[in-house]
DNA sequence: ATACCGACCTGTCAGC
DNA sequence: TGCTGACAGGTCGGTA
């Protein structure tokens, strides 16, 4: 679901709300899908902690937890056992000898269909909720993930999540991202160890605005024209975040709110409507498993 | 290195 | 009304 715009609305919301509450205990799922890390190890690093920081890196959420944990796990396990019939199974908190003086980071890569958001307790369960963290302060944090595509870890000393960030990246640097590659372009913005948090709608938007087809093999396109790209991109990107991202179907940021990008969309979901440039038929194709859409005339 | 494909999952919607 | 197939914001691993 979420591209980087979507990711830092949330991330955003996520740090107006739980920054500085801390994180009393977590509740886990039984299905193993979502977890990177193990349940326990996720729950005990978790629980204890206060939440610095609510940050974002590429398409990952990054929870910034204080070293040491503010309270012994003992009183709030027990305060547990209510909950723990109700909701299913509790992890127990694993030992933290390996994480001891050190900082550690949550990190929530929401795939396709995650959803993290803050709720009071009292309200309903989603159906496909996986992890539930009931804060100090009385709200709880909640992922909810129908596809289970997301992925949830924690580290110790450093998340490096690979690539560099579209919207920091020098013109210079950007423009070699992409020397002698021979895959089409479009597959290249994909690549989230190159560039990280653009996804496909912000990949077939941003070539539009450049005027490159999807097909164009990288290392083909003239320098002046990924100078292009590189302007469309960060536009596109910052223009998305100003409006909340996009919501194509049930994207919601951490306070339910929905996006607005959706109606700045020039090509992305706009297969046979005209080019609201030209008027030309926007086609799409399959490239590398993903639909692209692009208009002909516009973009060569 | 690159490119294509299926796999991972569930839900929704168009078409019959 | 209900079935079927296509498709969905992402990523990974296998294979040619």
């Amino acid at each position: 679901m979420p591209e980087l715009p979507e990711v830092e609305t949330i991330a955003r919301g996520l740090d107006k709300r739980v920054a500085g509450d801390t994180v009393e205990s977590v509740w886990i799922g039984s299905r193993k899908q979502p977890l990177k890390s193990p349940a326990n190890v996720i729950a005990g690093t978790l629980e204890g902690k206060r939440i610095l920081r609510v940050h974002r890196a590429g398409k990952h959420i990054i929870f910034d937890l204080e070293a040491e944990p503010r309270a012994l796990r003992t009183p709030v396990s027990q305060t547990k056992k209510s909950n723990r019939a109700v909701r299913g199974q509790t992890r127990q908190a694993a030992p933290l000898h390996h994480s001891d003086g050190q900082t550690a980071q949550w990190v929530v890569h929401l795939g396709m269909t995650g959803r993290m958001v803050v709720c009071e307790p009292a309200a309903e369960i989603a159906k496909h909720t996986h992890l539930i963290a009931k804060l100090a302060s009385g709200i709880e944090l909640r992922f909810i993930d129908p596809r289970m595509f997301g992925k949830l870890s924690v580290h110790f000393g450093g998340f490096d999540p690979g690539g560099v960030e579209p919207l920091e990246v020098s013109e210079e640097r950007f423009v070699a991202l992409f020397r002698g590659r021979q895959t089409p372009i479009k597959s290249a913005l994909l690549n989230q160890k190159l560039l990280r948090g653009v996804g496909n709608i912000y990949a077939d938007e941003s070539l539009f605005r450049a005027g490159i087809r999807p097909r164009r093999r990288a290392a083909a396109i003239t320098r002046e024209q990924l100078g292009k790209l590189h302007a469309a991109v960060q536009k596109v990107l910052r223009e998305a975040i100003a409006l909340g991202g996009s919501s194509i179907s049930d994207y919601v940021d951490a306070d339910g709110e929905e996006g607005f990008f959706q109606f700045q969309h020039r090509v992305y979901g706009r297969e046979g409507d005209p080019c609201l440039v030209c008027g030309t038929a926007i086609r799409r194709v399959v490239l590398a498993g993903r639909s692209s859409h692009y208009c002909a005339k516009c973009q060569q």
